[in-house]
DNA sequence: ACATTTATTAACCATTTGGTTAAACTATTT
DNA sequence: AAATAGTTTAACCAAATGGTTAATAAATGT
């Protein structure tokens, strides 16, 4: 952290809490402290709580959303955006450790207010990945498959360890540099295993 | 619900709302109106809201337990656990959609609390199942592969979507219909995903 | 240099929230 | 039936918490 704007240190004071924490377990005072500057600053610039959580949930979203329309969007063959999407997402998670956690975690507790984001045109959108799927389907390249499920096992398999750290850790017994380690091996292992399983 | 004692009509509003909103979002008053009594009763049966929430948390982490142990410790073949655990999880959880989500966040914001769990005697512990695995490849039944990986792509495929509900029905645009008929397809659909890519 | 706008702080305020108390009400015991 | 123990409630309390204010300091424009 270099000498930026006060506005600039705030944001990143409550993206640091409020991911850990949560809107619920999040304190203005926390946050605060963590910015070093006096409480009344946050409602200068920000004017509430809940304001400054949406600046927080934005830009999680708009971090989180090109990865997926990475696999949406671009001109890739359907092997290739799982290979890509695999490495790219986990080395990004494991870079912003709580996001994912973060964005389900309050999708969950005020869908409505998530609703404004996936109804904005930044809101992934899968159609064009399922014509790719069809068409491939077609093209004798993969086996017929529903490409939710698909997709839901990719986003399982990429995602589900690092929202269930704890958990995860705590049943098999890893500690933290293990835990490290199997997550580089799952950029090779998930490709193949979802590859393997549609592949002709 | 029928005419419980008091102190089981607490312990039933409190898994609801603590279930739903976490530690740091029940409210002690939403919890007494819930057991429609008053908010005193809460601190005469259980203590303080630590205390009950120490209560539904163990609660929960007995009700999970076992799904776990079914495949650590049962006399089955590594297919049948695959596709039991699968069965019985996803059966489970579409009874009790807030567990897995409650037990995840609360073990990643309290770790210490946690491991107090992870430590008892109930804590699944995956040494015997790693030993079969083990066997199981060296009979030439399954190919070789790290057993704590197969086990947490289990985990992963089979919790995921409880955990992140609302992401992923934001992301594919599901209703709830096609969720609950998506999760009833992937009882087959998983067992045969990982069971493929092991056996020989 | 002076005035004006912008940024920052310490002290406060109102509400929420977990928790307590004293009194009332309901069994249970003798 | 009186005494005792257990249950339930309304009213209350102190601390925490989001938010405000008024005064001050710093920067900016003239």
């Amino acid at each position: 952290m270099k000498d930026r704007s006060t506005e600039e240190n705030i944001l990143n004071a409550a993206i640091s809490v409020f991911q850990k924490k949560g809107m619920a377990g999040a304190r203005m005072q926390e946050i605060a402290d963590e910015a070093k500057i006096n409480k009344a600053m946050l409602h200068y610039y920000y004017k509430s709580k809940q304001k400054l959580f949406e600046a927080v949930f934005r830009q999680a979203f708009e971090k989180f959303a090109p990865h997926i329309n990475q696999v949406f969007n671009s001109e890739k063959t359907v092997f290739e955006k799982i290979t890509e999407f695999t490495d790219s997402y986990i080395s990004f998670v494991m870079e912003n450790p709580y996001l994912p956690n973060f964005l389900i975690q309050e999708i969950n507790n005020n869908p409505e207010f998530a609703n404004l984001f996936f109804g904005s045109k930044m809101a992934p959108n899968p159609s064009r990945f399922k014509r790719q799927i069809e068409e491939e389907i077609e093209m004798g390249i993969i086996k017929p498959i529903d490409p939710k499920q698909l997709l839901l096992n990719l986003f399982s398999l990429t995602a589900f360890s690092f929202v269930g750290t704890g958990l995860v850790s705590g049943i098999l017994n890893l500690d933290e540099k293990t835990f490290k380690t199997m997550m580089q091996e799952r950029k090779i292992l998930i490709p193949e295993l979802l590859i393997n399983s549609i592949k002709k």
